[in-house]
DNA sequence: TTGTTACCAAACAACTTGTTCTGTATTTGT
DNA sequence: ACAAATACAGAACAAGTTGTTTGGTAACAA
């Protein structure tokens, strides 16, 4: 069992780091701050995460897997599947991320945005490779399997960003659309 | 005129960074790391920049700049330019990142990409935006033309990043190959 | 109730940054 | 060639940082 003392803790300092992170850019944030804004104390901090850099991580973990791994339940759909996006991962992605935890894109449209998106992009190409990988008869022999990969989880995150960018004005559909309308004949064949 | 202690420690310093940026990652590079290893006073320093975030910006600068406005002379293709990318901006680019300048290499390859990558692609979208930016007949009517300039720049920087993460083993004209593979229906519209 | 565990407070050494002082060497302008 | 301006070095500085250690208190689980 999970000490009762431990769970709190825990909440306090990812509370008071998150609170923080929407304050100051990241490397600005020192230990300090979170053990003063948290109000626990130094010892107890470093008895939770080794370092900052290990907070962060764990934060990040916190965050996007929840949304990764149910996105990887959903049905696989290969390069024969033909049209209708109104249900691709990304468009589920895009939702995910603006409905259910609005708490995410206020970190994403922070200035520390690179630091997450990263750990979001290696994240994203485990569930593209799941969903569109290596296995399809070569949609495009002239370009590297690896590459294409790279290629799709780079344009979707920098989707995101770009949606970030500019405030989320648009809707999760109208940025399935745009992501789809650069990635598409890669993904489909036709 | 600049004075000659002036250049000549100017000089040190910078070759100090770069000698202990292909070392450790940039945060972990103390001002007193690069003192130390420039062989300075450590008044000379901030008397020369501000603060270590300014170097690396002037680092930046020092290294883009030039390749930059090389490419932002060539001719500008528009969309209506069919075919041949043999002598494309982009493979410019690369053949210039690889020839003439390895040492800019040397540090994209280091685990402090993202910080030069960065202020590649910023300064990417601007001769982006002179070469094939807004002005051109709607190449495409779905796609929001800050989208697209956004896209392509991110596409071409994760196109270098991918590349370096494979050692550069493939040559220019590969990348700008796969390049042109996943980007070429936002530039030439057929 | 009795260990075990989490916590806290305080102090610690070692390091960081950016500034200020004084003195020395080099360059520049005339 | 000489004087004034400027770049540099070295040392010391306050203020802040990190990560660890100590000893004591409270909460938990069995």
């Amino acid at each position: 069992m999970m000490d009762r003392r431990q769970k709190k803790t825990r909440e306090a300092i990812f509370n008071a780091f998150t609170e923080l992170l929407s304050e100051k850019s990241y490397h600005q944030i020192s230990v300090q701050d979170i053990i003063d804004t948290a109000d626990i104390g130094r010892t107890t901090f470093y008895a939770h995460f080794e370092t900052k850099d290990y907070l962060l991580k764990e934060l990040c973990a916190e965050l996007f897997d929840h949304i990764i791994d149910t996105a990887m339940g959903l049905p696989h759909r290969h390069a024969c599947s033909y049209g209708d996006e109104s249900d691709s991962v990304f468009l589920h992605l895009l939702r995910h991320l603006r409905e259910n935890d609005r708490h995410i894109l206020d970190l994403l449209a922070s200035d520390n945005n690179e630091l997450f998106l990263r750990y979001f992009k290696s994240e994203l190409k485990k569930l593209i490779v799941s969903q569109y990988g290596v296995g399809n008869e070569a949609p495009h022999a002239a370009l590297p399997e690896e590459y294409r990969i790279h290629h799709i989880a780079s344009s979707f995150v920098e989707a995101v960003s770009w949606w970030i960018s500019h405030r989320c004005k648009e809707s999760p559909e109208e940025i399935a659309g745009y992501f789809a309308a650069t990635v598409d004949p890669l993904i489909n064949k036709n």
